[in-house]
DNA sequence: CATGAATGAGAATTCATTCAT
DNA sequence: TATGAATGAATTCTCATTCAT
């Protein structure tokens, strides 16, 4: 309140240098417009007036709008994948398998159903014809990996007997869709005012686990 | 010179009128065309041409590109749900429960991931947000109908003690995506060269299938 | 040749023959249109359609756009000119000019502030750049006409000391636009819905026959 | 804070932002085609191509065409009725009332008859329709302002026995149309090139004034 | 380094007019 | 005679990208 900071450090080396600062701006103004209005929805002169920057200062970032578009998208597929990532790799050993499956379910469903979430995912799959990469992207970061880590842990629990399966992979794969499809499948259609309430998602999540561990559980 | 009304009167009824014609040139056109390239992708320009007609002629028989856009989206919305809906309908009592449900899954599975289906659903849920709409017509004529009339039909078969389950509504839900979820996902982030063959895609219904039975079959 | 089937007498000439028919429709409909949207406003396709006619119709009966412009136009001007000139020439020798003079002042006014015929004249004034002879032919057939017969009337009322003027046309001009100057002015700038009433018209005719009768009447 | 760089500043004060520059450009044009071909008889592109800019350029200055053209028939209303304006409220008490009016007469009219404003009359009343409030604006800015102006003047000396009168307003406008209608009308519908010179302008505008002193003067 | 302007093309839509039927 | 379709250009407006300042 009293003491302000050293001239210096406060316009100039503290703060983070402009350009990385106007940068940021574009990068905002982008992702919240390419999301909302798809690639072609997007016209670089919205995002330079959202950012507030001029044209040219966009161009001097990203070399073209496919560059700044596939950039934006790309990193954001990649933040998305981590956390559900990283919760399917704690999957443990506790005593209540079925408590710590449900655990992981709801989390994972609340992960993917968020609005961003599910913009990026209807974005993808609208530019999967024009960018086929990011469709690729999306698949190996999202549903490939965590179905991965998924089989990796279910491996483990079977061979401990806690769980019976022949092929770990399907079995990860029934996992996760037993849990999220429906969800998502309704919220990619029908906008994201329609997403269900925590409540219901975890019921639909808790449902989900019931009736994998009725196929896969220790029988 | 004799007289050739009923020659006349035969090409004027096989024939069909040539505005008829037209119309279905460009509304083909049109298909084509949004299917692959999106909504804003796709100028009128292009359907003109590639519908070997004139713009104005576009104009007389579709009012504008809106119009055009969700009238083609709509009607195949519909004539796609037909099928597989028809087909779930027909879920009957013979012995072989399991093969009966088999036979069901492998059907709707190689129909839901056609091509042109897969391109619709793209289509769909890239522009759910300028045409909710169609996304919502989509979710009601797809997931939600054939939902509906396999809830109906598990209610059948749990009253003659065939399924275990108290919710036919999640029962079919779970049977529809342990079935769909993972071939979709795939062919939609991935396009339509990555479509499975055959033989996978019945594989992956049976072990759909399999695991239902094990979760809500007969105990 | 000799004698034409009465059935054909009966459908086609005791009705109007169906082309004058069309040919009316589409000057209706013309009139209509080019009055309120005047002449680039107004389509021909739009004409066609309010006439129930194909377009091919109306070039039939109109070789082109401008054409069908300036006989309606001509025409309307024409009919409008009419009432108010057979009005002035019938200038009487009543012995009370005053009352003479406000009968006519208030006819005039009344005519001429019609909504159709302020439609008119807007239209003409409007386009009087694209079409010099129409701003000729309505000034000559209007404003010229009826000045001209009310000035030779004025002539003969001088001549027996009803009146005093040295120059009749510019007390007809005076008496015409002391009449109609403001109420036509106003109509034209603020719309039809403007229109004074019309015993505000009449009032306004009063005064300016009052004024007129001021300056040019007998000492 | 302190002082900035004077030779900056003179340049930027100096030579005006070539912003500016281009944005009168733009008006200029805008005028000059709006007044001679009216609203839709105008295309953008022409208005550029005068202009010597870009169609972008245009669109960067005002957002469409309507708001170009409300723009500026809006400002030329408003300046067109300056001076009219300034001349009426100076109407003073010389000795030779009769000398004052003529002058005041005969300068209004010169004023009203300018290819410029007739023009304007000529575009705001064409499109009177169409653009209502520019009908009303010219009303009130035009005849409205002066007649009022005049009324005000006439009371003032009607007070002081110099004219007879018992509504002021009506003596306004009939001094208004005595002197400017015939002129008016006849230019409106007969073009520019029928302007009456100067010396005709004078003759009619003394000839109004004279009426109006026989009908309103000091008896 | 960043701004305003320019470019040149392309979008949707409408127009007046003319063939074919 | 009258219709649907075609034509070909023009309309308003927007786009991605690049100079010049």
């Amino acid at each position: 309140m009293s003491s302000s900071p050293p001239a210096t450090a406060a316009t100039a080396v503290a703060v983070e240098p402009r350009s990385t600062r106007k940068r940021r701006a574009i990068l905002e103004a982008a992702t919240t417009s390419f999301l909302r209005n798809g690639y072609l929805g997007t016209s670089m002169d919205e995002i330079a007036a959202v950012a507030g920057v001029s044209k040219q200062t966009v161009y001097k970032h990203f070399a073209d709008k496919e560059r700044l578009f596939t950039e934006i998208v790309t990193s954001a597929v990649d933040e998305a994948g981590e956390p559900v990532f990283s919760e399917v790799a704690e999957l443990g050993d506790s005593r209540d398998l079925g408590a710590d499956l449900r655990d992981l379910a709801r989390r994972q469903l609340a992960q993917v159903v968020q609005p961003r979430l599910m913009q990026l995912r209807r974005l993808v799959i609208g530019e999967a014809g024009r960018f086929p990469e990011l469709g690729r992207a999306f698949y190996e970061r999202g549903t490939g990996r965590s179905t991965a880590a998924l089989a990796s842990a279910f491996e483990r629990l079977a061979a401990r007997g806690r769980l019976q399966l022949d092929d770990a992979s399907l079995a990860a794969a029934h996992f996760n869709w037993l849990i999220m499809s429906a969800p998502v499948n309704r919220a990619m259609l029908l906008g994201d005012d329609e997403i269900p309430t925590a409540a219901e998602l975890d019921r639909y999540a808790d449902a989900g686990v019931r009736a994998f561990l009725a196929a896969y559980g220790p029988r």
